[in-house]
DNA sequence: ATACACCCTTGACCATACTCCAGAGTCAAG
DNA sequence: CTTGACTCTGGAGTATGGTCAAGGGTGTAT
């Protein structure tokens, strides 16, 4: 029942072949066995491990974090503390992320409401004039948003 | 009084000079004027234009979108309404993401919650064991943190 | 035997917003 | 006349998470 190739996995994970191999590259996966012509050969344990990867993903954690809590998994030393101090650290950064989101989203909407959304030229639009002249208030963001 | 050259700019401003050029490669400024010798002239609107862009992205555009902003603000055709559009739409994506945001500290205070905190071995920890086995559960995004 | 699906590697490319570097020219002060 | 600060261009590098393409080998069915 074992010895899948790489086109299999991906159909069972759902993710395309390239991408096992990137994760290959990134050391998400461990190097797999290969046949004699050379090709990649995986078991029961890579197609967990992928899924693990996505599950995490999925809740928010970046390859770089998931390769630390794939780490943390198979070292004996490492406690449910360990573990619990990384979700908990995610929390935070994400608690963050939000509480920016909003201020840039009071930020607009205090534009919006100020717009009288009629054929006034572009350059009259109060938020054209606020980004022009003046302060635009208390956001004082310094990450664009795009980096979030 | 006119005529600074980019290292004063970029002092006015608090930019890079760097950070000057590429927007001018990107389309965000004009291409200034230039001495003699090849350094780039720039006038006092050219200050103001990148404060713009500044305000801009300290609300939250990307900018793509700001260089949007600035053709609108210069385009007779273009009205507030115009305006008002983009800033609706902008909120719109954000309220989305915060609501998606929302969702992994959800699905992540769950798994915390289930923490021991101990402890016992990682590969034990309930974080671990849920995204190795079992779905984790309301959490159906399909965009990882990383891209927000 | 040959078509076709599959696999291999290497390396380039997407968007985002810069940042840094080399190697060269310019300009003002001392 | 030299020093040092400033500027120029072009291109590479950063991080993120992949995707795609070229050019070739493998494996199986007909």
């Amino acid at each position: 029942m074992n010895g899948l190739k790489i086109g299999r996995v991906a159909e069972i994970v759902e993710v395309s072949v390239d991408t096992i191999r990137f994760y290959e590259r990134r050391g998400l996966l461990p190097e797999p066995d290969r046949t004699d012509s050379g090709y990649r050969v995986y078991a029961r344990g890579d197609v967990r491990r992928l899924r693990f990867i996505k599950k995490a993903q999925e809740i928010g954690f970046s390859l770089n974090e998931i390769a630390e809590l794939l780490a943390l998994r198979t070292d004996d030393r490492k406690t449910c503390e360990d573990v619990q101090r990384r979700v908990q650290t995610k929390i935070a950064v994400i608690n963050e992320r939000i509480i920016q989101l909003e201020a840039f989203r009071r930020a607009l909407s205090r534009l919006e409401a100020a717009c009288t959304g009629d054929s006034t030229p572009a350059s009259e639009c109060p938020v054209i004039e606020a980004l022009d002249d003046e302060s635009v208030g208390s956001c004082k963001s310094q990450t664009p948003l795009a980096e979030m």
